[in-house]
RNA sequence: GGGCCCGUAGCUCAAGCGGAUAGAGCAUCGGAUUUCUAAUCCGAGGGUUGCAGGUUCGAUUCCUGCCGGGCCUACCA
């Protein structure tokens, strides 16, 4: 709602500026005042016209005031300061529509229908790409938390979106594990089979894998070993193979597990093998090579590679002119990357390149597909294979691309863009995002009661990198079962009358929270300091607090013998225009009337977690609504007020901020439980 | 060497394309009428936004140079 207003207020004053100034400004900003007093919005405008008209930033501000005429849904225009333009809007009509929940544009803009706002074209979001060979550990679970709730923002903006998770099962770190059953553990297929059909095989990969790296390091010739497993896997149909799709296989059923405590579902999973067997990269490479993507370097240390510009280095050294035979430009030596090795193999960026164009729709090849895993819910994820099922959905060829991977691979996600580009396909290139962010390490202290042996140099550091390789790290259900201990800790102790079923229900309800919340609460680009203290902490800046909020107002309804969620479906109904004036309107209704606005803005606020890819300020808002929430509930007691008309309007303003704050909380994948 | 990211309160982090008095949480200290349960609320202290310049009416934000830290820079994935 908040963000249609503001879209018109925009659209008449760019008006106002063309037929009053002569003026074309593309982009108005609109922000928002430091105090609820001054307004709703707060425009600048008068400064940057200030330059442009050659008069005083207030005189300005005056003229645009006294001008730009009666917008619907606003209340006034009035100069501030030194020329800010402060905006009101009419309190009591945005607090009606809100209340009665009205279809985003319904209210404010009857001229256009919402699915204009919806751009055309499905979106294809890939994320957690965990290697099948052990346990997903915290940095994995900041990936999925990531993409998953991205997943929720496009949905909540009408997208319609495939979430895929990629497979690498044909890479070294499987072979590791593999190397570890058959040399180390000297395991037969059958042994290894009846172990991956026990519980948590994960956590046996995952030291497994650990010690596989220490075993390596004792002689030069063990990694031997790796080699033979990595050339007998990608040539298939032999009893390594078979061991190796067992393991990738159960594993990646453990990730869908750990994933699925956490209400993350994928419906794709597309492997690197059938990317091998079904030669994708045979029809890029074609491609790449006609296109002079690719060029064959015939000396230097990549002699006999097919090679590529990396990304983000610069033609410094053969000046671009005009003319100039872009296909046939040398690359120096280092701004290489090797594709196609000189044994003829292709590299992981090659491969990446290939699912990239079959991602757009621009391979002419497609995957056979089987089903894979059923959720609780009878969600179907399919897999990827050779030959597939003949009724399956549709996957790839997709509008958009977000691919959610930590910012250590900008690099070659950068180098597929500019493989893509450079295949004439600038315009998928340019709806590619690399949706970056840093990875999880762990404090020195968390480290240390790991276990790890801290030196002088990491004491001092504040943050330590974790490490699969050593088996250094925090297992993404250990987290989970231990903040599900905790939690169910304090509902034990709040709740005894409740049963055992039900308190664990509960417990698992905060803990995801928590877990899910402590993840988003950080943007992207800040590294995150993982320490048991903060990620079990309940109380504060954290989902818990959020979920507490929303039990709280369930509270009231309850005690009240009345049903929230009925109450809040014609909430709009029940109270008239004045009603709404009579309690938001003027200095006295301030402090409500700020707890509506932030209702207000959920829409807005995904808006701008979409388009800046940042879901931190979905946590921000349902922080922020939350606390409101609680300043309210604490100043103003609902039952027990006098006045009938402003207990209906007080009970409303809870069952309206329930509401929202409840479909925050979905959008991050956090339920809220029935009492706390 | 080159590329990318980061540096804000004791700690962990915010600050929408440059805007009004740089905000939260934690920690510390002091409070909350026996209320819709305190996983809550109110208050206090705590800042030369790494340093130095520049652009601007206005800089935590943009530019340049330093200082400090991280990541990437494999014929691994």
């Amino acid at each position: 709602m908040y963000r249609y207003l503001e879209r018109r207020l925009v659209e008449h004053l760019r008006a106002f500026l063309r037929r009053t100034y002569n003026l074309d400004i593309a982009n108005i900003v609109v922000e928002q005042p430091p105090k609820i007093a001054f307004g709703e919005y707060a425009l600048p405008l008068a400064f940057e016209l200030a330059k442009k008209l050659r008069q005083a930033p207030r005189k300005i501000a005056e003229e645009v005031v006294a001008g730009v005429g009666a917008i619907p849904g606003f209340e006034k225009l009035e100069v501030a300061g030194a020329g800010y333009i402060n905006v009101r809007v009419n309190r009591a009509e945005l607090a009606r529509a809100l209340a009665a929940d009205l279809p985003q544009d319904d209210h404010s803009r009857q001229d256009q229908p919402a699915a204009v706002d919806v751009p055309a074209g499905k979106v294809l979001v890939e994320h957690s790409s965990i290697n099948p060979n052990k346990a997903a550990h915290i940095g994995h679970l900041r990936n999925a938390i990531l993409g998953d709730t991205f997943v929720r923002l496009l949905r909540f903006a009408g997208r319609e979106v495939d979430v895929q998770n990629y497979i690498d099962n044909t890479g070294v770190q499987v072979a590791d594990v593999v190397v570890g059953f058959l040399h180390i553990e000297q395991k037969s297929r059958a042994q290894i089979e009846a172990l991956a059909a026990g519980t948590r095989f994960d956590y046996l990969c995952w030291d497994l894998y650990a010690r596989v790296s220490q075993w390596y390091d004792e002689h030069k010739s063990n990694r031997e070993a790796r080699s033979a497993v990595l050339r007998s896997i990608e040539e298939g149909n032999n009893e390594v193979a078979a061991v190796a799709e067992l393991i990738s296989l159960a594993v990646l059923k453990r990730h869908l597990e750990t994933m699925d405590r956490l209400d993350i579902e994928y419906d794709f999973l597309p492997r690197e093998s059938e990317i091998l067997h079904l030669h994708f990269w045979e029809s890029a490479f074609a491609k790449l090579k006609d296109a002079g993507v690719l060029i064959y370097e015939t000396e230097g240390k990549n002699s006999g590679c097919w090679v590529m510009r990396r990304a983000g280095t610069s033609s410094a050294n053969t000046p671009a002119l005009e003319g100039v035979e872009i296909t046939a430009e040398k690359i120096t030596e280092e701004d290489q990357k090797v594709i196609v090795r000189s044994n003829g193999t292709v590299g992981y960026v090659g491969k990446d390149i290939a699912y990239h164009m079959w991602k757009f729709g621009l391979l002419g090849r497609d995957f056979g597909y089987r089903k894979f895993f059923r959720y609780p819910n009878t969600h179907d994820c399919w897999i990827s294979t050779v030959e597939g099922e003949k009724d399956h959905p549709h996957f790839g060829d997709v509008a958009e691309v977000y691919n959610v991977i930590d910012a250590r691979q900008s690099e070659a996600q950068n180098t597929v863009i500019d493989a893509l580009r450079g295949l004439g396909h600038g315009e998928a290139a340019d709806r590619y995002t690399h949706f970056s962010y840093e990875m999880v390490a762990l404090t020195p202290r968390c480290a240390a009661e790991l276990g790890y042996e801290l030196s002088e140099d990491d004491k001092a550091r504040s943050w330590i990198e974790v490490s699969g390789r050593k088996g250094f790290g925090v297992k993404a259900d250990d987290l989970l079962d231990a903040l599900i201990a905790s939690a169910g800790r304090e509902v034990d102790g709040r709740h005894p009358e409740l049963s055992a079923t039900e308190r664990g229900r509960i417990a698992t309800q905060i803990a995801v929270g928590a877990l899910r919340y402590f993840m988003l609460k950080y943007t992207k680009p800040s590294v995150i300091a993982f320490d048991f203290k903060e990620a079990l902490s309940f109380e504060g800046d954290t989902g818990p607090y959020a979920q507490y909020a929303v039990v709280r107002a369930s509270n009231i309804f309850r005690k009240g013998g009345l049903d929230a969620d009925a109450f809040g479906e014609d909430a709009g109904n029940k109270l008239s225009a004045e009603d709404f004036s009579r309690f938001l309107d003027g200095e006295s209704g301030n402090d409500i009337w700020e707890l509506w606005l932030a209702a207000a803005k959920t829409s807005y606020v995904v808006g701008q977690c979409i388009a800046t890819t940042e879901p931190a300020y979905l946590a921000k808002h349902a922080f922020q609504l939350a606390q409101l929430f609680n300043t309210f509930y604490h100043r103003y007691p609902i039952l027990s007020e006098a006045d009938e008309g402003r207990k209906k309007f007080l009970l409303t303003t809870a069952a309206v901020v329930r509401r929202e704050l409840i479909r925050i909380l979905r959008t991050m994948g956090i339920g809220v439980p029935s009492v706390m």
